[in-house]
DNA sequence: ATCCTAAACAGGAATTATTCCTATCTAAAA
DNA sequence: TTTTAGATAGGAATAATTCCTGTTTAGGAT
C-alpha cells in the first residue's frame, strides 16, 4: 500500500494524518504475524528511533476505535494487532507462539445457520469466532 | 462435592492434600463465573485469612497441571480458571464481564466432520473452541 | 509414634504489559 | 500566517503475575 492510500484510509476516519500513525499503520500492513505493540515499537524504531512507546499503544489503540484495526488476545495474555477487519478465525500453534489467519466462508455459512436454528436461552449471539489450536506440519 | 471427595480428586493426580488446596478446589467447584486468581483468593481469605496470594496462583497452575482444573484467558487479559473439563465453549456478554459455559454435542460434532473434510494447508487441528460474544437477554 | 525430606507455604520483592500524566509540539483549518 | 485542538515524548504509575527465601508440613520410612 502506498503512502496515499495510508493517508487516505487514516484520514478518512477523522483521524489527523501524522507521521507516526503512517509508520505504524504501514508496519501492521506489511506484517502477516499480528504483532503486539512491543513488537511494532521494535520493528519502526529502528528507521523512527524518537517514537515512543507511549504513542504506539495509543495509535494502535485509536486505530481499533476508528475501525482499522482488530486487537485480541493471545494466551499469553498479550495484546495482538490485525489490520485484517473482516471476521475470520485464528490457528495457534502449540508449539510456538506462531498465529495464522483462517478465513473460510463455508464455515461462516455453517456457524450463522446453527446458531439461528439453535437459540441460546437468555443470550442472544452477536459474534462468533474460532480459537483453533493445533500443530504446524 | 464432599471433603472425601475433593481429596481423593487431588492426591489421585499424585499431589499432597493440603489445606490450601481443599479450599482453593472446593471454592472452584462452588463457582459458577470462572473466577480470577484474585476472586478465589477474596473468596477463601474470608475464612482462611492466612492463605497468601502467591498460593492461590501457584495451587492454580497446578492444578491446571494437573489436569484438575482448565483455564483461559478473558478479554481483559485476566487469566480464568474452570473446574469443568469437558470440552465446552463460553458466551462472552458485551455488556459485562459475565462469561457462561455453552456445551452442545450437536456443534462440537458438526465442528469436528467440518475440520476431517476441510483439511488446512500445513496445520493439523487438535482442539477448537469458540468465542460466543453478544448480549444477555 | 517419631523422624525425615521433598514439597508446599507465607510474605514480600521483582517483573512486565499497559495506562496515565504533563509539558511540548504540530497538522490543518481559518 | 496564526491559532488551537489534538498528538507526541518521556517518564511515572498501575496491576496481574511470577519469583525468591526462610519456614512449615504431609506423608512415607523407621
Amino acid at each position: 500500500m502506498n503512502v496515499d492510500r495510508l493517508k487516505e484510509k487514516i484520514t478518512s476516519k477523522g483521524m489527523k494524518f501524522t507521521h507516526q500513525r503512517l509508520v505504524i499503520y504501514r508496519s501492521l500492513c506489511n506484517s502477516q504475524d499480528h504483532p503486539t505493540a512491543e513488537m511494532v515499537y521494535n520493528q519502526i524504531t529502528e528507521e523512527n528511533p524518537s517514537i515512543s512507546m507511549g504513542t504506539v499503544y495509543k495509535t494502535l489503540e485509536s486505530f481499533v476505535n476508528a475501525g482499522i484495526l482488530q486487537k485480541f488476545r493471545d494466551d499469553q495474555g498479550l495484546m495482538r494487532f490485525d489490520p485484517v477487519m473482516e471476521t475470520h478465525s485464528h490457528l495457534y500453534c502449540n508449539d510456538s507462539s506462531d498465529i495464522r489467519d483462517y478465513k473460510n466462508p463455508d464455515l461462516e455459512e455453517l456457524l450463522h445457520t446453527f446458531f439461528k436454528e439453535n437459540q441460546i436461552d437468555g443470550f442472544e449471539v452477536e459474534e462468533v469466532s474460532l480459537v483453533i489450536k493445533g500443530k504446524t506440519k
